[in-house]
DNA sequence: AAAACCTTGACACTCCCGTGGTAACGTTGG
DNA sequence: CCAACGTTACCACGGGAGTGTCAAGGTTTT
């Protein structure tokens, strides 16, 4: 059965073996162990790596926001306090007060006109 | 009506002025604006900024985390592609083959217990 | 018009993330 | 037994987050 070292399985799936620890202590896959401790990888975890790969790289993120995505959902009290903040928020520019901002930003598309 | 300005925000909330601006390049709190460009922090953004600081000291986050977290809530596609990428996946030690994992775990608690 | 605000932009410093490398030591296989 | 490979534990370094401070200039208040 394909079960490879860390450095066989960094070659197959592009991250380099110090990457493959690195990823372990994030906590985001945990391969199997030897006997005497060795890091094993199978096939599913392979997968994992290259698709985890591709999604950091597809929508530029990093290892810990990943890692953060997975303590959200493991997390219940720490997502719905998050999500509580995130929606009672009036997100864009608060209050809008005619006299004060929405003037600001008349004048400005003005003095953007007037420039041309 | 109450709507302070920033340094007065700021001693209201526990936040420092510098940061009031910096978590507005965050994108996570958008403070109204006078017509001369003045920040005006109104009750609700007070309140929220308020229980912003209670959310990042209460889970140890940091505005980027939080940020993310909006993120995922606005972009569906990342967060799908995510919540794939989690959910397909044999989370603690992938495969256990008995003869190795295991026997490994249990060789280091005899091992302790003869260290006893 | 002067004092007391505000704004943006820059320099700077600390700490963490993502990497690589190296050292010291155990494991495996010829 | 020795070469090749694995393990953990460090040092290092560039970049971003979080934070302060200061400069140069506009606004509000008295």
């Amino acid at each position: 059965m394909e079960t490879l070292t860390i450095h066989e399985a960094a070659a197959t799936t592009g991250w380099s073996a110090r990457m493959l620890r690195y990823i372990e202590r994030t906590g985001l896959l945990m391969p199997a162990r030897t006997a005497s401790g060795y890091r094993v990888y199978g096939p599913g975890a392979l997968q994992r790596l290259r698709t985890l790969k591709e999604l950091l790289g597809r929508f530029d993120l990093g290892l810990s926001e990943v890692a953060f995505a997975a303590r959200l959902e493991n997390d219940s009290e720490l997502r719905e306090a998050v999500q509580a903040w995130l929606h009672d928020q009036p997100r864009r520019p608060e209050h809008v007060k005619p006299d004060d901002w929405l003037r600001f930003e008349q004048e400005k598309h003005e003095r953007l006109l007037q420039a041309a």
